[in-house]
DNA sequence: AAATTGCGTGAACAGGCGTTCACTGACATA
DNA sequence: TATGTCAGTGAACGCCTGTTCACGCAATTT
């Protein structure tokens, strides 16, 4: 009843995990990882694969599940930052950047699937951003007194900004990253003014 | 002198390529992609292959170039437009969505590529997009006169934006495209605007 | 204590892969 | 006309792949 058994199957099954995550590189994509590479990687036969995934996709979905998950932290972390003051834009895309020097396989994974080839991969990718951009939304609405539409316009701007530098600093040397993300929240705060100025706008056209 | 072998090996060698294009589709992506699949669909022995490329890798890179060439002749095209009058934004962006839809695989490449696994593939692609962005930073100081580092700023989000509406708009439906095309229109707007105030911002601290 | 469950195994399979090699035969050159 | 070049070939190589199967054996249940 102790459940050894199922602690000694997880355990495994974290390895197996593990193991994918090494073999993931700029190099070596998730496109092309085999099943028995992973499985030598983890130190179990390849047969034993299948007692906890039942196809190298389901692993995949697996990795980007984690990878979500540690980016919505990621947010948690954004956000108490922006509690204890200072500027949102430069505090948010920061810790965003930290993110991606720090977890740089996976949010390879990330990027790489989001314009993959399996279909499920690449929703299940969406899924993750979207999530990203509607907390964002809300912060616009609720903090900053937005219109819902031109937040989700703001929103969905900054996002595909952010994490298109993002995955420009996966290949840059430390300095050029201090500089991407300089570039990143110059942009990000351009944007900002812009949303400012069509708010206002809208205002002067609607009176 | 007639040159009928050496219009010949063109010719096998276009099949090659145009063989990989058609094999390149969303389930089916670069890294998964064969030199006896290609060589079967262009309709030759898998040996004669190495008469043409040295690589796949080769091979890919070829297809990276002549992408990016494509696009870029499209978009000069689309400047031309430009100058007979009209919205700049619009037509630029709707030319770009254009050419999304109608060179789906390429673009695929392009994009898969970009965040992909060899180093070298990453670089081309990145080359192609700063190309896209100097044509544009250009522009904005020639024609509407900003200065060169807020064009930059102002070219570099605006690439950014429209490359990731167009990852977007190759799995989206139709009528979700012609949303996709409304709202990146209306962001590269809002960027516009922003640049704006930017500038008139900096002029303002400057006296 | 006996029966059952289920994770991990090693052998075996068919099939795909990239790459080499010596060769053919149509075209080009002299 | 004789000679050389070179795109295309088919066989063969060693290697790696995913997947199946029956089996052992420790943890669990009865």
């Amino acid at each position: 009843m102790a459940g050894v058994r199922a602690a000694q199957k997880e355990k495994t099954r974290r390895a197996l995990i593990q193991a994918a995550m090494n073999q993931l590189s700029a190099e070596h994509g998730y496109a092309s990882l085999s099943l028995r590479e992973v499985a030598r990687e983890a130190g179990i036969a390849p047969t034993s694969f299948y007692r906890h995934f039942q196809n190298m996709e389901e692993l995949g979905l697996t990795l980007v599940d984690e990878g979500g998950l540690a980016l919505r932290q990621l947010l948690r972390q954004s956000r108490q930052q922006i509690a204890k003051g200072g500027s949102i834009i430069r505090s948010s895309v920061t810790t965003f950047m930290e993110f991606v020097a720090n977890n740089t396989a996976i949010f390879r994974l990330l990027l790489q699937e989001k314009s993959g080839n399996s279909r499920e991969f690449r929703l299940a990718v969406q899924r993750e951003v979207e999530h990203f951009t509607a907390e964002l939304v809300d912060y616009l609405v609720d903090e900053q007194k937005f219109d819902r539409t031109i937040a989700e316009l703001h929103a969905d701007a900054i996002v595909r900004i952010v994490f298109s530098a993002g995955a420009d600093a996966l290949d840059a040397s430390p300095a050029e990253r201090k500089e991407l993300l300089e570039t990143t929240i110059a942009q990000v705060r351009i944007v900002a003014r812009g949303a400012e100025a069509t708010r206002t706008l809208a205002r002067s056209q609607k009176s």
